[in-house]
DNA sequence: TTCGCTATAATAATAGTATCATATTACTAT
DNA sequence: ATAGTAATATGATACTATTATTATAGCGAA
């Protein structure tokens, strides 16, 4: 409901999102020199402002550089600025959602149990009672997928904030815009809500309790069987090879 | 060596960190409306080209929304893009450094022996001996602090590649930047280097040796040691209460 | 008559366009 | 090597379009 929006959504976002997941997707590899702003404004059908502007914020993302008569390259990847959200939502759709995910996976495995962690360590009644409130509308919500996957990203989000350090909480929310990039998918496991239920609720019992060492286990564990679950379900239905097609093929005549 | 271009480092740039700044340092605090951008432009004394421009990467760094009519307001701190290079750079100048660095040190303390954990699991010849070489750098570098600073750097840089893991090494990035903001208070540890210098050759040997155990534990004690080294020299120098200047007065007339 | 609601018009700001001037820099010829 | 030149980004200015808020007029019901 954020990004399917794009299409009306400003011409020089649009401009930066066909630009910007064009050079992730590869068809302009690093290296790449683009026409000049005069030539991509005819070239795309805008005016030159927006190619300015949009050229702008694609290297403020680290995706170009451009120098005056040099014109505009496409940057080596090591610079680009891979936890920017447009960046690393262009990332999983142009890969594939499997490599990419398990990444994710990766260091969902190692900070969030961190998070669960801290959260024990600084509990307070106020964010036990959220965490508690957020497990009930899980519960509630356990056969209407949309709602349960709301759910979920808050209930995580809401232990992030718990640990009460804002570094991690933003590394989190770089973490729910990979996770959102892939809920498509997500959604169709089978059985998943049931058994992961429980999971959250000994999460929240130990972090109610005090206890650093039972909230990082519960939630090592609960990462490990849906990140399970999710890449079961990638691999059955086949969908690796496919990047997700994001956009409708040529956003600007 | 690139920041303190800022000043002839384009109008635009200049633009940017000054309204930026006041905004993180609330001296445009959220709900706050700006003047029209054409107001701006005179009270700024740049065209109001280059005000577009920098409210649009404002704007895509989250910290405002602007709309027609409605004008350009500060957003709520909560959508700020944390994560984006300039504005932790400006949360680190205009916070206390105490309280962000002890944040960044507590993230590093969970991500780095993580990664130089899957360092050893995914050891291999070309990593091993990167890490060598740096280390040697290091050893040679002792007595000349900014060279140390810089191997030091690329050093946990080249762990967090050798974990295999792209999404992490970003995060790598990340706590680059909020190093480098603070790196002037850094450089001043008294004895560091040298107590220091083993605890990086028992990283490297544990990668070296397939043991990830060992790895993660020596990279734990290495961040804890230089942690509390760098908290040591913040606390004595006072320097907490002084926000550091990182831009003259008013950089626009 | 007065209160309150709705629809419409006025308004003010951003979004986008067009064009011109300037500064920078890579290339080239000397 | 050095200076000149052309290409290109960068900055400035004026103008048009779109949009969202606000005010106002009109109308209906108490």
């Amino acid at each position: 409901m954020d990004f399917d929006a794009r299409g009306g959504g400003g011409l020089r976002q649009r401009t930066v999102e066909s630009i910007g997941y064009r050079i992730i997707d590869n068809t302009y590899p690093p290296g790449h020199r683009f026409a000049s702003q005069d030539e991509l404004s005819v070239e795309l059908g805008v005016s030159r402002t927006v190619v300015r502007e949009a050229l702008g914020l694609l290297r403020d993302k680290g995706l170009i550089e451009s120098r005056p008569k040099a014109g505009t390259v496409v940057s080596d990847c090591r610079s680009w600025n891979l936890l920017d959200p447009d960046v690393l939502r262009w990332s999983i759709a142009a890969r594939s959602a499997m490599t990419t995910l398990r990444h994710v996976a990766e260091v969902r495995l190692v900070i969030e149990p961190a998070a669960a962690r801290l959260a024990a360590r600084r509990r307070s009644d106020e964010t036990v009672a959220e965490l508690r409130s957020l497990h009930l509308a899980m519960t509630e919500a356990v056969n209407d997928f949309a709602r349960y996957i709301a759910a979920d990203l808050a209930f995580h989000d809401a232990v992030f904030r718990a640990a009460g350090n804002p570094v991690l909480a933003h590394m989190a929310e770089t973490i729910r815009v990979a996770l959102e990039g892939s809920r498509q998918v997500t959604v169709q496991v089978p059985g998943g809500p049931a058994t992961t239920l429980d999971l959250h609720a000994r999460v929240v019992d130990a972090i109610d309790g005090h206890d650093d060492d039972a909230a990082a286990r519960a939630m090592t564990e609960l990462i490990e069987v849906s990140t399970d679950d999710l890449l079961r379900v990638l691999q059955s239905d086949q969908h690796n090879a496919r990047p997700a097609r994001i956009m409708e093929a040529s956003p600007l005549a």
